[in-house]
DNA sequence: TATTGTTATACTCTATAACTATA
DNA sequence: TATAGTTATAGAGTATAACAATA
């Protein structure tokens, strides 16, 4: 447990993220931006699954995963195979051509973090992908465990000393 | 200096902390969204600054800075006046509302920070903040610079190779 | 001529809701 | 009735380019 100050510092580091990311993105073929590598890694990573699987995966909405696995699917990247199990589902499997995309893109990425990253050591490498790794974790066992006794937003407006168009 | 598998492992970390960053916006009043807060917050942080300075900080085009900026201004929360020096700039300056807002959405976040990582010690709070925010500096000296050393994030970690969920 | 900002336009990612086809 | 997936619609963030005012 840590005081205001340092979670503060921590809030402002997730918020300048967001540049890091964006140089990443940039280096995406055009045809291919980060939410369809997504789709490959994970499909390369987990192996063939549902639509409801992947979804849970890159942890957005399935409709939001509809439209990536559409976009690589109309590529070539991916094909939809029927489900025997259950007809309303379908299986993602990565096509050869979308395992030689992902290799490629793999190669791209960390080659760029090799770059960018030159004078880190393995452990720190490391150390940040654990810490990453446990953070998610963090937010996605609260989540899950249940949907809290609701006090969640507490305070919100105390002190708010003249707040015009604000409320909320 | 790591080699691919490595780098893959943080790369997917990378992906997946979006997750991590829409939960954080989902606490956000709707009328102020992450990209008018990250404005607030940094004027709250470095004090007043014009478009230039702020758009460097927020690590995005001007352009985008001014439609952040004209909708914080909308609502209250910072004061536009002519910069004296240069007839093309204006100083970008917090309100008292939105010095109450800023602090508001500070204690909000920092609480849902402190349920989430309940369970995390203050070393580990920490040494993540100083590992993103050397991440942001390896990639902001590179875009600018050459490879250059880097130094300017301490040592910092040591023993958080693999910290599942207790330390202390 | 160069720089500071603003605005118009376009693209990506995301969520909600309505809809289909199965279960 | 409930679930898997799709599609339509809307909102937020960002980048590029054209433009205004000033340096």
């Amino acid at each position: 447990m840590a005081e205001q100050t340092r979670y503060e510092e921590l809030i402002r580091q997730f918020s300048a993220f967001g540049a890091v990311k964006r140089e990443i993105g940039r280096m995406m073929p055009s045809e291919c931006p980060s939410g369809s590598a997504a789709v490959l890694t994970l499909l390369g990573r987990y192996g063939d699954m549902r639509m409801s699987r992947l979804s849970e995966l890159l942890a957005v909405d399935m409709s939001v995963t509809s439209r990536h696995v559409a976009h690589v699917a109309a590529r070539g990247w991916i094909e939809r195979s029927p489900d025997p199990a259950d007809k309303r589902s379908r299986i993602l499997r990565l096509t050869p051509a979308g395992q030689a995309l992902l290799d490629q893109l793999s190669r791209r990425t960390c080659q760029l973090l090799a770059e960018r990253l030159s004078d880190w050591s393995d452990d720190e490498v490391t150390q940040l992908t654990a810490l990453m790794a446990r953070l998610r974790a963090s937010f996605d066992d609260t989540r899950a465990h249940g949907p809290e006794p609701r006090p969640p937003v507490p305070p919100v407006l105390e002190q708010t000393t003249r707040t015009p168009a604000t409320t909320q």
